[in-house]
RNA sequence: GCGGGCGUGGCGGAAUUGGUAGACGCGCCAGAUUUAGGAUCUGGUGGAGAAAUCCGUGGGGGUUCGAGUCCCUUCGCCCGCACCA
C-alpha cells in the first residue's frame, strides 16, 4: 500500500480545480445564488492561525452550498491601505506599495496552498488604482448628495511627529513612538454624514435575524437612542440661553446646578477672561481622549458665578460649573445636574456642597420623610416637590415637562443618539486621496470625474515626521479646476474603513469603467453568509451598513443591508510558554523530555508552560499555518479547525490535535485504497435482497447524512465531523460478504467522501477519483438522506426507578403503551425496586422513557 | 458600574421541545502485531464499590414522575461598553 502524500495530492488538486476554473463563477438566473465571503485580510505579511480558521468555515459553507445546487460566489481580496504599512516604510525603508504587494503575493500563495475554493478571477486590492478610483467617484458623489462634508473634530496629535494618532496609538497620554506628550486638537477634517441613517440602521437590526444577538447588541449600544428634551434656560444677565438635553425632564425640580463640557463655546468664551477657568480646562485637557485617564478621574468643576433661570421657578437661579465629565460630542454639551437622582450629579454635588433635593419617591417610600443618602434613587417612583407634576409617576412627568416646556417656550422633546458622524481622515499618505482641491477662490473644488483617479505618487520619502503627500514638492501644487488659479490638492486620505464598507459589492463584477455593475450587484448582492472576528462587531459592520445606503441613495445598488447572514468566528489559542528568565518562548521551540519537563532547544533553559491565550506575537504562542501545511497538509489542519470546538468559541491548537486529525486522514486513505472488504463497482446494480447488518448499516449512513447536512447548515461543524467519524467508525466495522455487502459499502464510502468533502476536498477528490468516478467530486451533489431509513423500527425504551436509570428495553417502534409499561414492568431491576407492590404511577414517554414511581 | 456569555470526565467538547449525561476526538490503561515505534489493530476508560448499588453537569435551594436543560440564589472565569445627561 502507498504512503498518502498529502502535499502531491494537494498539489495536484488545486492545479486541477485551477485548470479547469471550477470556482469562477457567472450570474446564473437558472440557479439559486449564495454569496458566501469572509473578512478580507490585511496583507501583514504572512497568514496566521485565524485567517486558517475564517477561511476554512467560510470554504466549508462555500462548498457544501455549491454541493446543494447553488450558484456559489466566494472571493478573496486585500484590504492593503492602511498604517503598517508606513510603519514598515518608517522602519525597513522599503516603500508601502512595494512592502504591501510583496505580501500579497505571499499570502495569496499561502492562501491557495489551503485549498479554498475561491474565485480568483475577482481578486481586488484596495490599494491599487483601479479599486480606489470608483471610491473616489463615491467619494464625489456623498459630496453631491450631502452625505460627505468637512467639519471640525477633535484629535489626538502628536507635536513631534505632526500626525494625528488613533485611540491605541496612545500610551498614557503620550505618542508610541515619539513619546510626545499628546495634545488634542481641533482639526478640519472630512466627515461622512452616517447620522442621517441613525433611526433605519438601528431599526433595521431587528431585522438582521441571522446576525448574532451580541452583534446587534452591540450596534444597539452604539448607536444609542434616547428620547428626552432640549432645555433652553435663560442666563442670568446675559442674551444667550444654555441648551442642555436631558433625558429626565421630570426632575427638573430637584436641579441644583447646570454643567458644561470643557471644550463648550460658552466655556471657551469665559476662559479669555478668567484665568482660573483657563487653567481648569488646560487641566481637563490633559487628560486625553484615553478611557482609562478618564476612568481614574474625579469628578472636578469649575464656578463660572454665571447662573441661569429655573424655566419653572420663578426667582430660583442655578449655578453653571465648568464639569470634566460633561462630554461635549454627547446632547448639548450641556446638562442639568439633579444630584438626588443620578450618581455622577450626586457626587458633584457632594464635593461642592450643592443642594440635594429628591423629586421622586419610591413606591415603598413616605414622600415625608424620603432623602438621599449616598447614593441617588434612579428608578420609578411618584413625583413629589414638584408643583404641576406632583403625583404623576415617571414617565407621564417626562410627558407633562416637556409640554410645559413647549408651552413656555423653553425647550421641546427631541430625540439623541449616541452615534457620531464617521469621521474619516487620515493624514496619512497610504490610503485613498480624498478627491478634492483646495482653492482660494472657489473654495472647495471635487476633482473632476475624467481626471480620477487622484493617485498616490510613489516618490515619498518617510524621514520627516508629518504626512508624506503634504511634503511632496509638487504633488499637492494643481490648477484649480473652476477658475484655473493655482490652488492645492487635498492632502488627507480616507479611513481604511472606507475600503472595506463596499468591496463586498465590488466582487460581484471587476467591470472596470464602472464601480459596481448594478446587473451583476443586482444578482449577487447581499451577502449571505458573512464570516470573520468579532472585533469588527461595531465599527466596520456598521460603515459597511450606512455605505450600503449610502450608495443606495446615490443609485449605485439596490439593496439595503450588505450581510443577510453574519458569523463571528472564536479565536484560536495556544498554550504559553517561558524560560526561567521569564522570556517567552516559541512552541516549536519547546523539548518536552521524557519525565514531562519542558525546555528550550535554543537556549536549553528550563520552561513552564502557561495558560492558554490568543496566539499573538507578543507572547510568542504562535504557530505558523505554513509549517502545519507542509508536515501535515491542508485536509488536515482544516479537519483540526473545524473538529471539537464550536466556531464561535476560541479554539485551542494543540499538537496532540493535529496529529489526530492527521491520523485520520491515514485512517480514511488506508481504508479506502486498500479496504479489507470488497467495494462493488461504480456500475454494480442494487441487489434485490438486503439482510438485517446491511440495512442497520444503511440506517447509519442516511442518518449521518442527515445530521451533517443539519450540522453544516447552522455552522456545527464539530458535531458535522463527529458525525462523520461515526459513519467511518460504522463502515470500519461494516466487513460482511457478498455483493448486497459489497454493493452497501460502495454507497457507504462514496458517502463518507462527501460528507467530509467539505473539510478536506483534496483527499476527499483524491478519493472520488479512485472510487471511478470521471466528474470532480467538487461537481457532484450532495448526498440526500432517504425518510424511510431515518425512522428505526425498533427503539431503544429507557426504565427508570423515580428518574433514576434501572435498566432499558427494546421495543417495536411506536408500540401501544400497555405493552411497553408491561415490558418494562417485567425487568428484574424494577421487579426488585418494587418488591411486589402495584406501582404507584407509571409515567410512559411513546419511544423514550418508561418511569416508574413506587 | 452597565450589558452579554460561559462553568459538564484527566483534556477539547456532545446531549431535539425537560426524557438513557459524557457522542466524537485527545490522553491514559491492557492486549495483539512489529526489528522498532511517538505506526496500526482490539478491548477498556466519570468517581466509589467485590457486587447489589450509591454519587456525579461550579455551590445552595426550588418546580417536576423526571432537571446539564426551567425558576430563585450564590461563587468563579471571559468578553463588550462606559462619566451617554
Amino acid at each position: 500500500m502507498t504512503r498518502y502524500n498529502a502535499k502531491e495530492t494537494e498539489a495536484k488538486w488545486q492545479r486541477i480545480w485551477s485548470e479547469h476554473c471550477v470556482f469562477e463563477v457567472t450570474e446564473d438566473t437558472s440557479k439559486p445564488k449564495y454569496y458566501v465571503l469572509e473578512m478580507f485580510p490585511y496583507p501583514s505579511g504572512r497568514i496566521h492561525m485565524g485567517h486558517v480558521r475564517n477561511y476554512t468555515m467560510g470554504d466549508v459553507v462555500a462548498r457544501f452550498k455549491r454541493a446543494q445546487g447553488f450558484n456559489v460566489l466566494h472571493p478573496m481580496g486585500w484590504d492593503s491601505f492602511g498604517l503598517p504599512a508606513e510603519n514598515a516604510a518608517f522602519e525597513n525603508k522599503v516603500h508601502p506599495a512595494k512592502w504591501t504587494r510583496e505580501n500579497v503575493a505571499v499570502m495569496r500563495g499561502q492562501l491557495k496552498s489551503m485549498g479554498l475554493s475561491i474565485d480568483w478571477s475577482r481578486e481586488l486590492s484596495t490599494c491599487e488604482p483601479d479599486y480606489y478610483k470608483h471610491q473616489q467617484k463615491m467619494f464625489l458623489d456623498f459630496l453631491d448628495a450631502d452625505l460627505a462634508y468637512r467639519g471640525e473634530s477633535w484629535v489626538n496629535w502628536d507635536p513631534v511627529e505632526n500626525t494625528v494618532l488613533a485611540n491605541e496609538q496612545v500610551i498614557d497620554g503620550r505618542g508610541w513612538r515619539s513619546g510626545a506628550e499628546v495634545e488634542k486638537k481641533l482639526l478640519h477634517q472630512w466627515f461622512f454624514r452616517i447620522t442621517k441613517y441613525a433611526d433605519e440602521l438601528l431599526v433595521a437590526i431587528e431585522a438582521l435575524d441571522r446576525w448574532p444577538d451580541k452583534v446587534r447588541l452591540m450596534q444597539t449600544n452604539w448607536i444609542n437612542r434616547s428620547e428626552g428634551a432640549r432645555v433652553l434656560f435663560d442666563i442670568v444677565g446675559r442674551k444667550d440661553r444654555l441648551e442642555v438635553f436631558t433625558t429626565r425632564p421630570d426632575t427638573l425640580f430637584g436641579a441644583s446646578f447646570c454643567a458644561l463640557s470643557p471644550n463648550h463655546p460658552l466655556s471657551l468664551e469665559l476662559a479669555e477672561n478668567d484665568p482660573g477657568l483657563a487653567a481648569f480646562l488646560v487641566e481637563c485637557a490633559k487628560l486625553g481622549t484615553s478611557e482609562s485617564a478618564l476612568e481614574k478621574a474625579e469628578k472636578q468643576g469649575y464656578d463660572t458665578r454665571l447662573t441661569v433661570a429655573h424655566p419653572f421657578q420663578d426667582g430660583q437661579e442655578l449655578p453653571i460649573y465648568v464639569a470634566n465629565f460633561v462630554l461635549m460630542e454627547y446632547g448639548a454639551g450641556a446638562i442639568f445636574g439633579c444630584p438626588a437622582h443620578d450618581a455622577r450629579d450626586l457626587e458633584f454635588a457632594h464635593k461642592y456642597g450643592l443642594g440635594v433635593f429628591p423629586v421622586v419617591c419610591p413606591p415603598d417610600a413616605d414622600p415625608k420623610t424620603f432623602e438621599i443618602g449616598d447614593e441617588a434613587y434612579v428608578g420609578d417612583g411618584t413625583l413629589i416637590n414638584s408643583e404641576f407634576l406632583d403625583g404623576l409617576d415617571v414617565p407621564t412627568g417626562i410627558r407633562r415637562a416637556t409640554e410645559k416646556l413647549v408651552t413656555i417656550g423653553a425647550g421641546e422633546g427631541t430625540v439623541n443618539y449616541r452615534l457620531r458622524d464617521w469621521g474619516a481622515s487620515r493624514q496619512r499618505y497610504w490610503g485613498c486621496p480624498v478627491p478634492v482641491i483646495h482653492c482660494a477662490a472657489c473654495g472647495i473644488v471635487p476633482v473632476p470625474e475624467k481626471d480620477l483617479p487622484v493617485s498616490l505618487p510613489e516618490d515619498v520619502t518617510f524621514d520627516k515626521p508629518g504626512n508624506p503627500l503634504d511634503h511632496h514638492p509638487s504633488w499637492k501644487h494643481v490648477d484649480c479646476p473652476s477658475c484655473g488659479a493655482p490652488a492645492m490638492r487635498e492632502t488627507d486620505t480616507l479611513d481604511t474603513f472606507v475600503d472595506s464598507s463596499w468591496y463586498f459589492a465590488r466582487f460581484c463584477s471587476l467591470a472596470p469603467d464602472t464601480a459596481l455593475d448594478r446587473s451583476a450587484v443586482d444578482y449577487w448582492m447581499p451577502v449571505d453568509q458573512y464570516i470573520g472576528g468579532v472585533e469588527h462587531a461595531v465599527l466596520h459592520l456598521l460603515y459597511a451598513r450606512f455605505f450600503t445606503r449610502a450608495l443606495r441613495d446615490c443609485g449605485y445598488l439596490g439593496v439595503d443591508e450588505p450581510f443577510a447572514g453574519l458569523f463571528t468566528q472564536g479565536m484560536v489559542c495556544h498554550e504559553t510558554y517561558r524560560d526561567e528568565n521569564g522570556g517567552w518562548v516559541f512552541p516549536d521551540q519547546v523539548v518536552i523530555g521524557g519525565d514531562g519537563t519542558k525546555t528550550d532547544r535554543e537556549s536549553g533553559r528550563s520552561v513552564q508552560a502557561g495558560r492558554s491565550e490568543k496566539m499573538s506575537k507578543s507572547r510568542r504562542n504562535v504557530v505558523d499555518p505554513e509549517l502545519i501545511l507542509d508536515t501535515y497538509g491542508a485536509d488536515a489542519g482544516r479537519l483540526f479547525m473545524m473538529s471539537d470546538s464550536p466556531p464561535e468559541r476560541d479554539l485551542e491548537w494543540t499538537e496532540a490535535g493535529i496529529e489526530g486529525a492527521w491520523r485520520y486522514v491515514n485512517r480514511l486513505w488506508r481504508m479506502i485504497a486498500s479496504p479489507s472488504a470488497p467495494i462493488a463497482e461504480r456500475t454494480a446494480e442494487a441487489p434485490a435482497a438486503s439482510d438485517s447488518e446491511r440495512e442497520s448499516m444503511l440506517r447509519v449512513l442516511h442518518q449521518t447524512v442527515a445530521a451533517v447536512t443539519a450540522d453544516l447548515e447552522q455552522f456545527r461543524f464539530n458535531r458535522a465531523v463527529a458525525h462523520v467519524r461515526e459513519l467511518t467508525n460504522h463502515l470500519a466495522e461494516y466487513n460482511a460478504s457478498g455483493p448486497a455487502h459489497d454493493h452497501a459499502r460502495r454507497i457507504a464510502v462514496e458517502t463518507v467522501v462527501q460528507l467530509i468533502g467539505p473539510m478536506m476536498p483534496h483527499i476527499a477528490e483524491e478519493f472520488w477519483q479512485m472510487l471511478g468516478h470521471d466528474e470532480l467530486l467538487a461537481d457532484a451533489p450532495w448526498p440526500t438522506a432517504s425518510p424511510a431509513y431515518l425512522v428505526d423500527d425498533t427503539v431503544t425504551i429507557a426504565v427508570q426507578i423515580k428518574g433514576k436509570l434501572r435498566g432499558t428495553i427494546e421495543m417495536p417502534r411506536d408500540a401501544d403503551k400497555a405493552s411497553v409499561e408491561k415490558t418494562a414492568l417485567a425487568l428484574d431491576s424494577v421487579q426488585r425496586a418494587t418488591n411486589g407492590q402495584t406501582p404507584k404511577r407509571v409515567i410512559v414517554v411513546p419511544n423514550k422513557v418508561v418511569n416508574v414511581v413506587v
